[in-house]
DNA sequence: CGTTAGTTAGTGAGTAGTCACAAACATATT
DNA sequence: AATATGTTTGTGACTACTCACTAACTAACG
């Protein structure tokens, strides 16, 4: 069946994430990913000149979806600690909407064979860290969170809690709602991070 | 050059784990491995039957230390406290001695290959995280750690930071010190988790 | 001399990527 | 409307290469 290019582009993208899911990053081969659609092969090449191109496409796409995310968490919370929540919230969320996301962090593909991609997902990170730090101080600043803190080290104390939570879900069995046990633990943390007198 | 089984085996061990540090574990190759030694390809299959049998080999070699690790920080310390960060100061060490550890977790081989390796690291970090929940649980008890707080969710926080920081660091440049930064945001989580009164 | 670590030379199963060609589609001209 | 022309999407056969693994043979060591 004959597609436009740019729909194909989006199948062949979303089919990379699902068997990047399924079998793992790293045996994601054209020739997987071609069967899967339905087409050749060959016909992959059409739409992207090399694999590493592929990879790219898939990243750019992640990364879109994660800025996004992101953008709206920060956006509909009024305070400090609910802008954070819903940070952690919708960090969560993406990663259980993309599921490969864990693994992928660690393919080689990303970290051996392509370089740019590599920068594209480390960039993501430093920015989550930097959003959560800048709220974190916001938060201490109106006298919500502790000040014995530094707004850095809780934030990585933060991210590390969503790194934690992922990889146990992703290495296990997957047999417990990723966004419900990671929130339970960060209002488990929040409450170790609150100012006393509250 | 003719080496002992014994020794020979020990040294290709040594070098999987040394080249899955530098190119990643997926692009460890047999024949990578056979060169980096100096014998040919074939000569690896003189000592392990298979590739995965030899994956087995480095994990027990693995598994043996981090145990090793574990038992001779629960002995040293006095107090739940001290034994923790010892528990936690281990782990660093013994991921900053073999850094290919992290990325390991994460590697095909482990994940979609090879079965009882995924079973052998997966075993590891449940244990691992029984052995911080139990001094967490004294150390609530002798009244030095807060007490609303589940065991296990503290456990789960310390696991995901230890984690979190590995994460980083393996993930980045590996500009920094990985047990002392470790340590530096343990000793921070401590202070959030110590008793108030205090 | 017998055992054992090692070599040389190969196999079969994948892998990304190429190439000549065909069918579907779009558009301009008659 | 009908046709001609060029473009886009896809095919099937192929190349060059890498991988784990094997079989037959060789040389070192006790």
């Amino acid at each position: 069946m004959r597609k436009s290019a740019e729909l194909r582009k989006a199948e062949i993208v979303a089919t990379v994430l699902d068997l990047a899911d399924r079998i793992g990053p790293d045996r994601v081969t054209t020739g997987a990913v071609a069967s899967q659609i339905g087409v050749t092969q060959a016909a992959l090449f059409r739409h992207f000149p090399t694999k590493a191109a592929l990879w790219q496409a898939v990243a750019e796409h992640v990364a879109e979806g994660l800025a996004t995310a992101w953008e709206d968490a920060l956006r509909l919370g009024d305070t400090p600690i609910v802008r954070l929540r819903a940070l952690i919230s919708a960090q969560f969320a993406q990663i259980a909407a993309t599921p490969a996301l864990p693994m992928l962090l660690f393919s080689r593909e990303l970290n051996v064979t392509n370089a740019k991609l590599r920068a594209t997902f480390h960039g993501r990170l430093t920015t989550f860290h930097g959003l959560l730090a800048m709220e974190v101080g916001a938060g201490q600043n109106i006298g919500a969170l502790r000040g014995d803190i530094a707004a850095n080290d809780a934030a990585a104390l933060l991210t590390s809690l969503v790194q934690g939570v992922a990889i146990r879900w992703a290495l296990g069995a997957r047999d417990f709602d990723l966004r419900a046990e990671g929130l339970r633990l960060f209002d488990a943390q929040c409450r170790l991070l609150a100012a006393e007198g509250e």
